[in-house]
DNA sequence: ACCTGAACACCGTTCAAGT
DNA sequence: ACCTGAACACCGTTCAAGT
């Protein structure tokens, strides 16, 4: 049983319970918040100031613009890396794990990895992140001006692969749907005319095959296996 | 006996010297006319009307949308690639020769490239140049599985080198600045504590060398040698 | 110092109406 | 069939005015 409200108590119904200071915090809070649950393209400054019960304009005093903003989800996305310490021996595997886990990371926050295409970042915690990632490498005996290359090229791999995974993930609406569009395309593939497209018609099949993360390895695969023939050759060449 | 001219196809006086008639054509010369001068942000459904002098509804006679558009462009841009013959005792050097162009012809039309990233393309030029990166890498004896995954990785590399290339050429104003915003960033690696980030300061200079093309015949490198060290272990194990 | 409403200059896309 | 104007539902950012 419930008592009627008397109307001098009644009040507009408020959907939000208490609305919190305006602060960067804040800010990147909801902006998450938008980003997990509906991808960057969803991550407007306008949708962040609703979702924050003010207006658009009010987010300047704190975040200089749109770019800024996506520069501070990425490098509150690096801090969720975790880090390993290198391993001389174990330098390749070392190497695998950490592109992984900046594969994993970004794809965990949806398509973010579009933010970090085109962009050299140096918050914090992208940059402790590259820090350790030099650190393998050089433990691993690579050679300065490979590992300097070679961290800039792994991100790369890393960021434009999650990319592309969380892009897939989100407009396809869930893992199924893209393992059928993928399906589609081999369909595709595979009824094109052979006199013009023969090899993409014989390996339609194999063109298709494996989800995200195999072909992931495989890229990563090349990329390991390149650097350490690169290291073979330099100590070959030096010593 | 003449048959009556229906209302449309009167062709009325026209006022303006040079309207052409809108079509498929015209809608993407204009794009590739704004693209190549202000970079792929500009190419706008309304920015392509004002160019033909018509309104932003017109285009959608030709054109599904603003992404199939894109679609277009990718695949126009695909057909100035300039491929060549498999050869089976040069494959690494086609391979690469197959990459660079790619990365070529996007970026020469500034940050294309970013049309290309999370898109499976199935254009007809895009289809013939696939086409080819197959032919090249089978012709190597690359086997089968790793010539359709790699064909998708060196791509990807391409597209997203090309991306970062043509943004930053767009965005910088000219090779110049560009320059002079990475000797920025190296100058902003060197002054961080060295304490926290020692492998960042030592090596500042080395990852702020190089221009985009050493860097990207770097990675280039880095998985055509993969590639040939999975082939030679491939034949090992097989004959 | 922080927040606001209003405005400016844009978007992609749809739709009913025109030729 | 093709083209149009007007409208809808959005954008990022600025700015003068408020507290």
């Amino acid at each position: 049983m419930t008592l009627p409200v008397p109307p001098w108590e009644q009040r507009a119904p408020k959907r939000r319970p208490a609305k919190l200071p305006l602060s960067r915090e804040a800010i990147l809070a909801a902006a998450f918040r938008i980003l997990d649950a509906e991808g960057l393209d969803a991550v407007t400054m306008r949708r962040i100031a609703d979702e924050l019960d003010t207006g658009p304009a009010s987010l300047y005093a704190h975040v200089a613009n749109k770019d800024e903003l996506y520069a501070l989800l990425l490098d509150q996305a690096a801090g969720e890396m975790r880090l390993s310490e290198p391993s001389a021996e174990h330098w390749q595997d070392r190497a695998k794990e950490f592109i992984r886990e900046l594969e994993r990371v970004l794809v965990s926050h949806k398509d973010l990895g579009r933010a970090a295409l085109a962009r050299i970042p140096t918050g914090p915690n992208s940059l402790a992140a590259s820090e350790a990632l030099l650190a393998l490498l050089r433990a691993g005996g690579v050679p300065d001006q490979d590992c300097a290359w070679a961290a800039d090229i792994l991100s790369l791999y890393a960021v434009a692969h999650a990319y592309e995974n969380g892009l897939h993930l989100l407009q396809a609406g869930g893992e199924e749907a893209g393992i059928a569009y993928v399906a589609a395309i081999g369909q595709y593939f595979r009824q094109l005319p052979t006199d013009r497209f023969p090899n993409i018609v014989e390996l339609a099949g194999l063109l298709t095959t494996g989800d995200g993360d195999v072909r992931f390895e495989f890229g990563l695969d090349l990329l390991i296996r390149g650097l350490a023939s690169r290291a073979a050759d330099a100590k070959r060449d030096h010593g």
